[in-house]
DNA sequence: CGGGTGACGCATA
DNA sequence: GTATGCGCCACCC
């Protein structure tokens, strides 16, 4: 539920990403002061099937930009799918100009 | 209270 | 640039 946990923080600010832009793990970890903590918002992605409104974790990739968690998608496909839809470029599972792409709630969501 | 897991990140070779 | 290992923090059992 609507539990005040590093969850839901986590889920505020992927909500908060706009389309055609994509963020990290470890970006949102450090936004929420735990840098080091990467692997919790990415557990906190895995529970992200169950929150709601729905989280677009389409749009959240690890620092390579590389779409880790698309296997973790009804479809492998559906992510990739997504970020194309929102005008992102994916090539073999990665984002390019994933720099260009990047969107920095430590900066964007300031 | 203790142990194990995990859609990661960084350091080192 | 690629490969391997360790560390981190939060949640579940």
């Amino acid at each position: 539920m609507a539990d005040d946990n590093f969850f839901e923080r986590v889920y505020e600010v992927v909500r908060q990403i706009p389309a055609g832009r994509v963020t990290s793990y470890g970006a949102i970890g450090h936004f929420l002061g735990s840098k080091r903590s990467a692997r919790v918002v990415g557990y906190a992605m895995g529970a992200a099937g169950g929150a709601r409104p729905p989280v677009p974790a389409h749009r959240v990739v690890n620092s390579q930009g590389l779409l880790t968690g698309k296997f973790h998608f009804p479809t492998f496909d559906l992510m990739e799918q997504m970020l194309a839809s929102e005008g992102i470029v994916v090539e073999d599972n990665k984002v390019q100009n994933f720099k260009t792409v990047f969107w920095d709630p430590s900066i964007e969501l300031l």
